[in-house]
RNA sequence: GGCGCAUUGGUGUAGUCGGCUAACACGCUGCCCUCUCAAGGCAGAGAUCACGGGUUCGAGUCCCGUAUGCGCUACCA
């Protein structure tokens, strides 16, 4: 039988990096098993459901590079199925009909209403399965549902028992029916309810592994029932630890804002392959102690075995531009950038410069091979694809700034250098051949000459061809600069020294 | 309140059948390299393996208890 796995999200807000995980989870075990990975969107809850949020769910599994198969299922779309199926056990006596009227809840204090009601029920004494309608005769049930009173499906749990399965990842689990309340199918409205849609959705499209988050243990059981009801077989279940925020909470959009979803790394410069990479060691570890991985490796060494069972922090510090996101995540995409075949970098960074209008069409044909050496030089220090925009700008475009640090540690500490500079510029004018080599001869001579040290020369050039206080070996900018532009940015430096000096300190 | 799950340095993890002087990665500190900053190389700090009992010659590894955290407990998904 061959391994059928899905991604189920509710089209609820934009893709959670939890969830995400969960989807690469599920991918990788359909890519290693050569099984089908399914996509459903859970969009039951239509007042909650968006377009947008689904759309954002599809961008951002395309992003992370994880095609599904067959036709994407809209769980809404299934709704008369799951209510005949709810109507059926009706029949067959596995559920009953409810006629206690719907109770309106107040979502916000749900959950301590859900203990308080328990609490209630303790000290009364009561079974939270006593329900006056479950034993209620089948055509009395029938006649009063005739006669148009409004009424919801709940699932018979059956008194004596227990439930159990083996989960892939956490082992034997069993949960008494004592706790199990009798789930409500159908609501009064006739709307059906997650474990049901979930059930006969899965039996559907004849999944055979259950691979989510270890949130749903609970449902589980819940389903597990149902399929005991339907007389179906159940498929196999592997929960995934949850992924926490840095206190130890959970990590949610409401709280920490953008650092939970998915399209914030698509934004802020991420490598997807470096996001999926740095996702997968989240809860799973390879056999193997490599951690950077390409997506066939990820593949090759991926097992349920591998998934540990204890929640996983993600570590960021909120207010802290360095430290936004989990280092070990920045570290990763720093290590892609630098690494990977530029050929791979070259579309991402192109993204980036054109969106930043920094990109020239002469780039792909007569510039490429400079554009290549560019890149390769400036990606050594870079750790995202938004510094090709903001660091690199200076290799890209003549309307660059200057950062003031860099300007007063390198420029203004030296009064000479407002003549230093210009005369070294000439000199480089003079140059035959302009390359990394000549250009170092040349600067060294001069410093020697001057009597002035070589490290002055070399990073006031620095900020004066790139605005910045560091970057790569200078002789390596002036042969990427070229001639021109670097004779051309010295020498602009005349005016601005003294429209600084005319400033005072900064 | 009930039920379930988890607990190895700051973080992610490894640790098969009990032999650990507890390993790897990120982060951190120092040194080297050097025109700066990275990268790289080298060195180092940081964990009595939540706590308390027990079994055993020997426990991070097995058993029991406690604590803490998390999850679920809804006519939400």
């Amino acid at each position: 039988m061959t391994v059928r796995v899905r991604f189920a999200p509710s089209p609820t807000g934009y893709l959670h990096i939890g969830a995400a995980r969960s989807a690469l989870f599920n991918w990788l075990y359909a890519r290693k098993l050569g099984g089908k990975f399914l996509l459903r969107i859970e969009d039951t809850d239509l007042q909650r459901s968006t377009d947008e949020s689904t759309r954002s769910i599809i961008e951002g599994l395309k992003w992370l590079g994880l095609d599904y198969d067959e036709e994407i299922v809209f769980q809404s779309a299934n709704a008369p199925k799951h209510r005949a199926a709810a109507n059926q056990l009706v029949e067959a006596g596995k559920a009953y009909r409810d006629f206690t009227p719907k109770q309106e809840r107040d979502d916000a204090t749900i959950k301590q209403g859900i203990a308080e009601r328990a609490r209630a029920h303790a000290a009364e004494g009561t079974d939270h399965r006593s329900n006056s309608f479950r034993d209620l005769d089948p055509a009395e049930s029938e006649r009063r549902a005739e006669a148009g009173e409004r009424f919801a499906v709940r699932l018979k749990v059956p008194r004596e028992g227990k439930t159990h399965f083996d989960d892939l990842v956490y082992g034997a689990q069993e949960r008494s029916y004592s706790e199990i309340e009798d789930l409500v199918l159908l609501r009064s409205d006739g709307h059906p309810l997650y474990n049901l849609s979930v059930v006969i959705d899965d039996i559907e499209m004849e999944i055979t592994h259950v691979i989510r988050g270890q949130d749903h243990v609970t449902n589980t059981h819940k389903q597990i029932l149902l399929y005991e009801a339907l007389g179906t077989p159940t498929p196999k279940f592997a929960h995934l630890p949850l992924i926490l925020a840095p206190n130890k909470g959970k990590l949610s959009k409401r709280k920490h804002g953008e650092v939970v979803s998915l399209t914030t790394y698509r934004d802020r410069g991420f490598v997807p392959a470096a996001f999926r990479n740095f996702l997968a060691l989240l809860g799973w570890s390879p056999s193997e102690t490599k951690e950077i991985m390409t997506l066939e490796e990820l593949t090759g060494e991926f097992s349920l075995e591998g998934i540990g069972r204890a929640n996983a922090i993600f570590n960021f510090l909120e207010n802290d531009p360095r430290h936004w996101t989990d280092d070990k995540a920045l570290w990763m995409n720093a290590e892609y950038i630098r690494t990977m075949p530029i050929d791979e970098l070259l579309p991402m960074v192109k993204a980036e410069l054109r969106a930043n209008r920094l990109w020239r069409d002469e780039y792909e044909e007569d510039d490429r091979d400079w554009l290549i050496r560019t890149l390769d030089l400036i990606r050594q220090r870079f750790h995202t694809l938004k510094d090709f925009s903001a660091q690199g700008r200076a290799y890209f475009s003549d309307d660059f700034d200057f950062e003031p640090a860099a300007v007063n540690k390198n420029l203004r500490k030296e009064p000479r250098l407002r003549e230093l500079l210009p005369a070294f510029a000439d000199r480089l004018a003079k140059l035959d051949s302009f390359t990394a080599e000549t250009v170092e001869a040349t600067l060294r001579a001069f410093a020697e000459e001057q009597g002035v040290k070589a490290g002055l020369l070399i990073n006031g050039s620095r900020t004066m061809l790139t605005g910045q206080a560091v970057g790569p070996s200078m002789f390596e900018v002036f042969d990427i600069l070229g001639q021109k532009r670097s004779v051309a940015r010295l020498h602009s430096g005349v005016p601005w020294f003294d429209a600084m000096n005319a400033l005072g300190d900064i």
